[in-house]
DNA sequence: GATATTAGTTGCATTTGTCAACTATTATTT
DNA sequence: AAATAATAGTTGACAAATGCAACTAATATC
């Protein structure tokens, strides 16, 4: 157990460098870390509410709300208030977030690309069964919770 | 290729969940996430320079600097200029350093241990297979660079 | 010896994030 | 129905995290 435990922090260790390495979504681009992935997660989640994403990503729904009003000036998103419930707001990308969206992946795209490039097609088949199952034993855990 | 790097993206913002949720090694101590990995990093690299942490971290060696003068008025590390090159200055914990080090570790360990604790042994072993074959694919690909 | 490079420090600026008070709206209680 | 509580979101003040650039001291290179 001991050992084991060892193991996993190692890994996440590991994996901490490699997502450092890719900066997810975001590196040389006009959106921090986490910008990037509200971005992200808003085009994802079908009717998006900040309250959703303040949750979602364990952040203070002030920032969140600050993050949405920086979109909003910068034209990326745009909010429709709820008719059910006058207090929500449901966000949506605009075409121009969408764009940007969507460059922000295409840069992402590359770095995986580069991170992949020298492992042989079935290694990488390897890599990517290792990575679903660790999400699968993770997720049904999280699920019992 | 185009849906394993979406396969590899959809890992990875997983495992930035998992990450958050793990909170690794600071979560509610009295240090930041990377000054815990900075103190980790201090105690397992044999002959820990400022230098190296910059490196090892990608992070700016002003900000470096700040976080050992702090590690050093909380009497947790203490530095030994090296005698071959007088600026090069050695990063060694101290017995206090060590102690909460510790705290950290059994901490994070707690945390693992949580993660895992409704899976089975077997399937543990499945993760950490998993786990050790994300590392070796990507670790010898990095090697190649 | 002059110049360039390197390790580390320091102050300033920016970015990132938290907190608490506030508004507007809806839900609950009595 | 009026009073009270709870919820979504906003705002400003603040604190923490990080980057930048100029600096010192030491070493390396020319």
């Amino acid at each position: 157990m001991e050992e084991q435990i060892q193991e996993i922090k190692r890994f996440n260790r590991f994996y901490i460098k490699i997502m450092g390495i890719l900066s997810l979504y975001a590196d040389g681009s006009s959106f921090s870390a986490t910008e990037a992935m509200v971005l992200y997660e808003t085009s994802n989640k079908k009717d998006c509410t900040a309250k959703y994403l303040s949750t979602y990503f364990v952040l203070d729904k002030g920032y969140i709300s600050k993050i949405l009003r920086k979109f909003e000036k910068r034209e990326l998103i745009e909010r429709v208030t709820s008719s059910k419930d006058r207090r929500v707001q449901y966000i949506y990308l605009t075409s121009k977030g969408r764009e940007e969206l969507k460059k922000l992946q295409d840069r992402a795209n590359e770095k995986v690309e580069e991170m992949i490039k020298d492992i042989s097609e079935q290694d990488v088949g390897v890599l990517i069964e290792s990575m679903n199952k660790i999400e699968a034993l993770l997720e049904t855990k999280n699920r019992r919770d």
